[in-house]
DNA sequence: CTGAAAGCGCTTACAG
DNA sequence: CTGAAAGCGCTTACAG
């Protein structure tokens, strides 16, 4: 009933694999040959068997996505977004996407082994850089090529990375308040840990000393002391509109009396007002060089281990506004 | 360097095919010789290989996962929690999970389309009911096993469904809001258009009659016009919150003006205050069991296309209060 | 309860 | 430029 590669060269009077090599642009393949099949194909309607092709050629033609291992995925719309773009990117290379969670460490190391062992896929898009990750260590000990979307200090050099420039982001976002006249400024976070918080928080205070002020950590708790900043750089959307929030009930308005300025342009910026200043992080661009960079992986898997950085872009909206 | 199962047969002295039934736990195999194999297994460190298995059983162990073709899925955070359910379910069943998604119904369907094709899926789980889908057309033109969550009216019984009760959602919104003291209600809404609108209301609706009150419907707008209306059923969480917001600059306050109830307990309900009292619908609950029937169809093909109706909660948080 | 053999649908040296 | 053959690692009637 399935139409297969002999039936292919039956019909268009082949060899089975002079069909298989005519599929794969072979240049061995005459074109006048090529046409042949191809008509053929079409006729018949072929489709290629992806588990036969696999078996053959040792190649799965298919990459898994590794969530972070925590509870809250939902919660940030980065995730579906990147995998609808890494998707979208692996289909016009021909590329199925799986995916791996799991609510643990361990769990989700188990199944990305197993995902691989099994020969399910050729490599993985890591959503994930926390430091000291066992999923990581396996990829790097086992030599199995993937891409991390995120920044890791140690190890870099064995590590294809693709990764926005948060240092830069937090240091755009204290020169943006300062040009709008506001000379005190604040960084508020609700964590102290992670790569993102870390460079975007290093960004910022790098160019606060370099405009020669003086710009304070501010741990995000219920009663949130502010000083007498004026600018406050936050470390997502969904933590500034909560921000907002919490200073509009100690009777301090945004932007009339404090600009605000965030990250990752998410569906919380745009959700109530004042809708957020904040700086778009291409998360379609990201989930499209993750792929590209890992099919060259698996394509040259000795190749040098780049880090690709991509652009970002501040959407000027309501929350920050000139002294 | 791969273990095979013949590594496995010649360790445990036996053949590759009694080491493939040992694998499946044939009834036929002795438990004598299942130990052995076991065994041997574990001392050699088997793994299958997924796409030998596939090709000589035909069946791919891996299930798609298909994402409606919208561009704000990652708004909702429904999407992700679904999934992650779906694979969770999915590994307890050592199934592997791959998704579909595109902008467009069209790519939407070739994706699917080729996916089944190529034998990578075994079947699918569609996320998404909208009248009148290709994709959906063409998984019961070609009898192929697929769930769906949420709810269709067309050729209902072609169709293995599992959704919440969501008229009874509606209906509850309003026995709620009647049992805090509320009369005058009004069902709030930015669609008129959708399975999930529909019920909701129509429970709603009929709740009202029954209470012998009047509800309206109010068409979600820049101003809203709530009229009398001291308690309003909201679409979803993401539309109460604004329009939460809106009722502030009208200069009505929730809960001391207006009561508001939402569905979907997402993460916008305990956002920002007031916390929204709302439905609980149990995403888990509905991944899980979406894998749970697709495996069953995948066995049983024939077997007659039920409706799962997964049960909800409500949240009673900040957003309502007895008049 | 177990083995030997054929076959699933491809790919890829090898030979010409 | 093309064909014939072996092989990828499993499953599954068939036979005993």
């Amino acid at each position: 009933m399935t139409v297969t590669i002999k039936d292919v060269a039956k019909l268009a009077g082949v060899n089975a694999s002079t069909v298989s090599r005519a599929i794969h642009d072979s240049k061995a393949i005459s074109d006048k040959t090529k046409e042949k099949v191809k008509k053929a194909m079409l006729e018949l309607g072929y489709s290629r068997n992806a588990a036969a092709q696999t078996l053959a050629s040792g190649k799965a033609g298919a990459i898994g996505v590794v969530f972070p291992p925590i509870e809250n995925k939902s919660e940030q719309p980065f995730f579906m977004k990147i995998l609808t773009a890494i998707n979208e990117a692996a289909r016009q290379n021909n590329i199925t996407v799986s995916i791996a969670s799991g609510h643990s460490n361990d769990e989700l190391l188990s199944q990305v082994k197993v995902m691989y062992q099994e020969k399910r896929v050729d490599g993985f898009i890591v959503l994930y850089a926390g430091e000291e990750d066992d999923v990581r260590s396996y990829l790097i000990t086992d030599r199995i090529p993937f891409v991390i979307v995120g920044s890791t200090i140690e190890r870099a050099n064995e590590i294809t990375a693709v990764d926005n420039n948060n240092q830069l982001m937090g240091s755009e976002a204290a020169s943006y308040l300062a040009s709008l006249g506001h000379k005190q400024l604040a960084f508020i976070s609700n964590t102290d840990s992670g790569e993102v918080f870390h460079e975007r928080y290093q960004g910022f205070v790098l160019k606060m000393q370099s405009l020669g002020l003086k710009g304070r950590l501010v741990k995000s708790k219920n009663k949130l002391d502010i000083g007498h900043a004026t600018g406050l750089v936050v470390l997502d959307d969904i933590l500034a509109i909560k921000v907002i929030q919490r200073l509009s009930e100690q009777g301090i308005s945004v932007p009339a009396d404090v600009s605000v300025i965030s990250f990752n342009n998410s569906v919380f910026a745009s959700l109530i007002h004042p809708y957020l200043t904040t700086f778009d992080i291409n998360i379609r661009q990201l989930g499209h060089r993750s792929v590209q960079k890992l099919v060259h992986l698996l394509a040259y898997p000795d190749d040098f281990k780049e880090k690709v950085t991509v652009p970002f872009e501040l959407k000027v909206r309501e929350s920050t506004k000139a002294v």
